[in-house]
DNA sequence: CACCGTTACGGTATCCGTAAGGATT
DNA sequence: AATCCTTACGGATACCGTAACGGTG
């Protein structure tokens, strides 16, 4: 068995079973990844493709298997070459980090800044998505970190770290009769037109289930990507947002008003997911340090390897 | 980087730093071995192997993370193979299980009875231990399963399954003045000479704790290390023993007496453990089933890749 | 002196690329 | 007809084993 064969075998997989297509992105010849591949189900004794002629359209039950351990062991070669850079005390290198847009917009930044000061020739690599793309671009290994709200509890080869609990706000044009509401209610917020985050987001369950279980149908009229995109129909009138508190800046929005609404939703925990069993260089640690201060790099191990 | 020299670098580790040793237990030759390091260390970029002149004396600080690394690449090829076997539909195979006299001995004869008449192909292996033993034969891969008590929770990289609970019972020659004390209480039992486990064994730790928290010091005059020396010795007039309360079979142990003793100790969860990664064949789910009916292939799989 | 790891060298096997062939859409 | 995988073959490379060399306890 050698790695390369699995490295073909993975190839494949990645292109939909194309040989020729993995062959292309691998830089070699077809013929050479056919016969690897074909020496590897030999010696494992079991086929890892349906083949249906001389084409590829399926793979077998075993060669899923095949095929996630495969992917294991590739990346734990990448993690070895990893070590090497570590130690080799180069102090370039990247980190790729896949979050949302509340997080990159206005928690990241100050992040960001204090990190790349403190690793300069370190390439930093921020990726957007919703929760599930995120947890994707982690599991497969294209990012090193994600940051998100919800929906990554699912993918048993992740680890997720608590990093803080934050809730919502109200944004209502100014004199808009919200306002007065004290205490808002959620009964006054389903009065009006609502402007929030894609269900896919950032703790939109959350929201929902809050006016659910009021029995309360809100009138959601747009539903958007992102708090800039929030804020801006709300500034236009259309209604009023409900968005991350954090989204809100006070001086910067100065045509808008917030109202604080902890008390109308549950409130969501913002987590790291790192791949069990990935590597990861001193200044990772530090980025995570950066952006969650209670987790040190003993914690993160602890939480890596045990249970 | 090639999984050869993988292999090389752990034998290496395995064997003490001894580079001849390695190539004496691979079956090739030594300075085959030598070269492949070097050309790995050289891909790395870092030194795996503190040397001191031409001989190895130490693993470097990184080079802990590359033995690591590469040992969890090697289990996984192993794991390839076992996909092969397990698919290639051979009746054949082995289970190794590591676990404690007591198991062994009153719990573990039906299940193997069961499995055996399963998969009678199925080469079975019964390797004895304490708690720790077991959990580090799991974790090297010198064992399938292991079945312990205790001393198991401490290791991040290995899988525990909850499979039942058990307690203690007091044994005595017959005519003892404690088969009269209803209800039987720690302090009439610290009254005896104790034989009980050994230190390292079998829900030992919760005995103690159960006499220090009324302030009392038993008079342990004899620990074993099964329940069977244990039982041998009760009755020898020895004193009064202090054991699993399955290890006493009403039929076979006539010129003994038992006391239940649940309500004198807490119980203990016996457990199975399993490496993290490891691939497990069909008839080890079937195995694991058999100990623990509650653990079907579904509920371990969930254990295995979960959090 | 015995033990151990490195260097040097030659044979062999393996892997890869080119070219041609058969199958499916 | 185009696409795609397999088979066949030749060349370069890498790996392995034997033999000789240099340190170390």
């Amino acid at each position: 068995m050698k790695l390369q064969q699995l490295r073909y075998l993975c190839e494949i997989v990645r292109q939909n079973l194309n040989v020729s297509d993995a062959a292309g992105s691998l830089f070699t010849s077809q013929p050479g990844i056919s016969k690897q591949i074909k020496l590897l189900e030999e010696e494992l004794g079991l086929d890892v493709f349906v083949r249906n002629g001389k084409r590829l359209i399926a793979v077998t039950e075993p060669g899923k298997a095949v095929v996630s351990i495969a992917q294991r062991i590739l990346q734990d070669a990448e993690n070895l070459k990893r070590v090497g850079e570590e130690f080799g005390n180069q102090p370039g290198g990247s980190l790729r980090v896949a979050t949302t847009h509340t997080q990159a917009r206005y928690v990241l930044p100050a992040v960001v800044q204090q990190f790349i000061a403190l690793y300069p020739k370190v390439m930093l690599n921020l990726h957007q998505g919703n929760p599930m793309q995120i947890a994707e671009m982690v599991r497969s290994g294209e990012v090193d970190i994600g940051i998100a709200t919800e929906a990554i509890e699912l993918f048993g080869d992740l680890v997720m770290l608590p990093c803080y609990e934050w809730n919502r706000c109200v944004v209502t044009p100014p004199k808009h009769p919200l306002l007065r509401k004290k205490p808002l209610t959620i009964e006054d917020v389903a009065q009006y037109p609502i402007i929030t985050y894609d269900f896919a987001f950032t703790g939109r369950s959350k929201i929902n289930k809050a006016f659910e279980a009021k029995g309360l149908y809100p009138n959601v009229v747009l539903t958007a990507l992102d708090s800039d995109v929030i804020k801006t129909y709300v500034e236009m009138g259309m209604g009023i947002g409900i968005m991350a508190k954090m989204a809100f800046d006070e001086h910067r929005d100065r045509n808008l008003r917030a109202i604080d609404a902890s008390h109308l939703f549950e409130s969501s925990t913002t987590r790291i997911a790192i791949r069990r069993n990935s590597y990861l260089r001193g200044y990772m640690y530090d980025f995570i340090h950066l952006f969650a201060p209670h987790l040190n790099r003993e914690k993160v191990e602890a939480r890596m390897t045990g249970a």
